[in-house]
DNA sequence: TATTGTTATACTCTATAACTATA
DNA sequence: TATAGTTATAGAGTATAACAATA
């Protein structure tokens, strides 16, 4: 049950205390989600969606509704460039709309199209399958504590300044 | 035999079930990863490196002794042209340095220089505060076994050909 | 003939700043 | 004057293929 080591072990040749690769918090998480998106890839591939391109499909199919690029950037996790980029691949490709806020013209409201539901349709499921191969092999309850904790530690608001310390 | 799940909750709308942007794995681990670097990218950005510059020295760090690019490309979670790219750059400011393996004059041996093993001391502690920061919002034990999960689960080995189930 | 690493190429995303048009 | 989105620009990584040197 427990990991390499119990307590934190020997410290390298004289360099001051660096925590070891295999306990960094941030490539703990770049490992695990590059062996999940392992499953996702090669079917992004066969329907030419680049993994932003789905997080932006996803992050309006789960909207419901129109919502402003501003709001989409956040929810996807993309820069506001980014996303811009993006909406005009995707409209080219029929499957996303925009239209100006009537209530408000600087904002622009993205909408999916039937042909981009249609996209979403044909690939979510299969997307399905990539989740119950990773609950079957990981535990169902197991992996639903991890998602609840990862959503936890997403929450945390840690001060950056506390971090950097006036160091500057 | 059906690949939607039978008691997931209510279904969206006439669309076939579609996990929740919310309950997507990869999201959670993208956005916990994006929430953790928030506090190590200001730091990064202070001593001009990358993201992925910053995973070479740490994981030639972590070697402590040369290790050839192919290892390295693995242990950084970085394709082969990128580590190149990384390597060239890394040495023109010399914080590495490249040699052929005697043994095998095919592959390149990668180790730090002092000028590195310097930055790496440098960046450590600094990022230490944030490893810190993390323990104490989040609970040591708690992102312990958060760790422990995560690297379970980076060793998961699915066969993608299962999840794309030969639909080509 | 297979491998290791590097280049080549095209594409995409990141990041910051500048710009346009609304408000 | 501030805000929302887009465009401009520079830089870097991704991904595949092709290549050279070595095994």
């Amino acid at each position: 049950m427990t990991i390499d080591s119990p307590t934190a072990g020997p410290v390298v040749s004289g360099t001051p205390h660096i925590r070891p690769f295999s306990e960094s918090l941030p490539m703990a998480l770049l490992r695990a989600r590059e062996a999940s998106m392992r499953l996702f890839r090669p079917l992004l591939a066969q329907h030419e969606l680049t993994e932003q391109q789905w997080r932006v499909l996803r992050a309006l199919t789960d909207a419901n509704g129109p919502i402003d690029a501003g709001e989409l950037a956040g929810r996807t996790f993309l820069l506001a460039p980014s996303v811009s980029r993006i909406l005009v691949t995707l409209t080219s490709r029929k499957l996303i709309a925009r239209r100006p806020d009537p209530a408000d013209q600087r904002r622009t409201m993205i909408t999916l199209t039937d042909v981009g539901r249609q996209a979403v349709r044909r690939v979510g499921p299969q997307s399905e399958r990539g989740y119950c191969a990773i609950e079957v092999a990981f535990g169902e309850e197991r992996l639903g504590h991890l998602l609840a904790e990862l959503h936890d530690l997403a929450q945390l608001d840690i001060d950056v300044s506390d971090v950097l310390g006036g160091v500057q």
